[in-house]
DNA sequence: GTATGTGCAAATGGTTTGCAGTGGG
DNA sequence: CCCACTGCAAACCATTTGCACATAC
């Protein structure tokens, strides 16, 4: 991780984007800071998005927000969509290509200047199908 | 407007829809709430927040949930999609076919039952870029 | 009459911030 | 030695909720 020269490598930084890295769930911030407690009993949540935060505009981690919930963060940056489950709240990477960057361009936006997109897929996760018979 | 006969029909309720329906703006509720006191001087956020909660409930109006903003709401009930400005945070309407519902079937969704979806498209609004000649 | 709806104010939950002290470079 | 970073606690802001009173039907 390259970084410029006026941040400091602090352990909880180190910490934070290590766990993050290990974690494959998208944790959020509280549940990222759960993890990262166990080795640094005494850090706050306040470093913790901080660093988060941070991070993101290093471009080494993304943030995921979802509507209506809690943010997500995601140490794997490369371009791609994500699934919620919207009984669970959790949330998965979709494999495959994503969404045509291309797609404001086939709308009406009325003079708007299109930059990008977010698309969220809604589903039902495993074991949620699993738990209530859903198929 | 059809209702379910357990519920009744106060003013209250009957003016947040009437001005929601009126503006095109997709407000926020804070942003309803200061429009209907212009009517209803003494009524409340949390009357606003239940009755919006209550007409999305009803199928009457739409809750908009932009990733990492305050939800807006729209009377306009039919399928269609928004275009969010990243620096003033207004919504519109784009024309044009929605996308296509199918989106997820065509990604490894990891044995997620896809429900559906949902795109925001983000952009600078018209004013955005006159103001700062951005084009 | 009654239970749904309201106003008010307090609670909630995620996130941010002010501040005095710590420690990385 | 300095200033970015930390822990802590309080502040913030959108939204929800508990409660006693009001009112639609």
């Amino acid at each position: 991780m390259s970084r410029s020269q006026f941040q400091r490598n602090t352990r909880q930084r180190e910490v934070i984007l290590e766990e993050l890295r290990k974690l494959h769930c998208h944790p959020t911030a509280t549940g990222l800071y759960e993890v990262v407690r166990r080795q640094l009993p005494r850090v706050s949540l306040g470093t913790v998005y901080r660093n988060l935060e941070l991070l993101c505009q290093m471009g080494v981690i993304r943030k995921l927000e979802f509507s209506g919930n809690e943010a997500r963060f995601d140490a794997d940056v490369s371009d791609h969509d994500h699934i919620r489950c919207v009984r669970c709240g959790c949330v998965d990477d979709v494999g495959g290509a994503p969404l045509d960057p291309s797609v404001g361009k086939h709308h009406d936006c009325h003079g708007y200047k299109v930059l990008g997109h977010r698309l969220e897929l809604l589903g039902i996760c495993p074991d949620c199908r699993r738990s209530t018979d859903e198929s």
